[in-house]
RNA sequence: AGGCCAGUAGCUCAAUUGGCAGAGCGUCGGUCUCCAAAACCGAAGGUUGGGGGUUCGAGACCCUCCUGGCCUG
């Protein structure tokens, strides 16, 4: 049996202030590529400062995707993405290009190499029903509840975690089956690509808490705070929808309150950017384990023309060694 | 110079009448199937400013020194 000859496309993942925009801009230079953002936030119209967009010019000399796509009063979804991915990646291949995927939701990249499994999609209606019995009697309470139809799954969730337990009650109130079961047959796998995961890591935390720290200021300079007072003028925003509980746009609103000074927001701030930078790091030890992620220290000086060299070897390897790759299967 | 107040985890602060030094935040580790920059779980961390004393037992009481703040001259 044949096995089927993938085009490639390269995984670029790295946590927050890691440099993944500057280096993705040195590789667009290099290789013949478009850019696909694998980013939660920069999805939003609107949000530049605080989501750390590329810069205009960046944007208009490489083709992204994936930028400046819903509002911000709009939701997104991993699901989403991973159809929207799929699209953009089959386009770029058909151009002769290759898809260049950069980001730090790892949960996209997950989602998008190794699948999802069929289930219903997100539903206001019953989310906000589901929210409403937990203003009631607490997620303790409606943990018990999802006990009651789906063990499986509640067994494996703490009782505390709204959002799991409200995904998993939703599930069987849209289907009335539950996600356990939904979760048992077999996942649809579609990943027509041979990967060139990359993840690019800093070797001292300590520095990249520096640079969080020093990005944050420069963003508090450019303007962020103008940036979500204007946000919350122009559009009908909650600070619990997914675009207001973006780092530095929660601490920004919560600040536009009143809450606290500009020097707490600072704090606050830097210190969400650096929770959020841990998980992701957890992330993508979690995935090294799993799969061949070539790793790079995003402090070094050379790391563009080291990963700029790999890839290249990677492609090589691909095309030119004739013998290649299986496809992803599961 | 004298008087008063304070000093406890990285930070902000708790700790009956002297009775096992805690919490929140931060930090670190982890979970993750349509909100994921989200949500959740766990762990580490202390010579209670230093030294001496009283006591079976001191963060607390006594003496002394250090540091910071306030008041007076």
């Amino acid at each position: 049996m044949a096995k089927p000859h993938h085009p490639p496309a390269i995984i670029l993942m790295g946590p927050t202030a890691s440099g993944k925009t500057a280096l993705s801009a040195s590789l667009a230079q290099s290789l013949q590529c478009e850019i696909i953002s694998v980013d939660s936030a920069q999805i939003y119209k609107h949000m530049n400062i605080g989501t750390a967009k590329p810069e205009a010019e960046f944007l208009k000399q490489t083709p992204h995707h994936g930028i400046d796509i819903i509002e911000p009063h709009e939701t997104y979804s991993a699901a989403k993405f991973r159809d929207d991915a799929l699209v953009h990646m089959r386009e770029i291949t058909e151009r002769g290009k290759i898809p260049l995927l950069v980001g730090g939701t790892m949960l996209y990249f997950k989602a998008l190499i190794e699948g999802m499994n069929d289930l219903p999609k997100a539903d206001p209606m019953v989310r906000l029903m589901i929210d409403t019995l937990a203003e009631e009697k607490g997620w303790p309470g409606v943990h018990a509840n999802l006990m009651a139809v789906d063990p499986e799954t509640a067994a494996r969730l703490d009782p505390n975690d709204s959002q799991r337990i409200q995904r998993a009650l939703e599930i069987y109130h849209l289907t009335g089956k539950p996600m356990s079961e939904w979760l048992a047959k077999p996942k649809y796998v579609y990943f027509p690509y041979t990967p060139i995961n990359i993840a690019i890591t800093p070797s001292d935390r300590g520095v990249l808490h520096e640079r969080i720290a020093q990005r944050f200021q420069q963003m508090l300079e450019a303007g962020l705070i103008d940036e979500v007072a204007r946000l919350r003028d122009e559009y009908a925003l909650e600070p619990t929808m997914p675009s207001m509980r973006c780092v530095g746009y929660r601490q920004t609103w919560q600040h536009l309150n009143g809450a606290f000074g500009i020097p707490e927001l600072f704090e606050q701030g830097v210190a969400a950017t650096r929770q959020l930078a841990k998980r992701q790091l957890t992330w993508l030890r979690a995935m090294e384990d799993e799969r061949e992620v070539a790793q790079f220290d995003c402090l070094a000086s050379d790391m563009d023309e080291r990963v700029l060299d790999y890839i290249r070897q990677e492609l090589e390897a691909h095309y030119l060694g004739g013998e290649a790759q299986a496809g992803r299967r599961e």
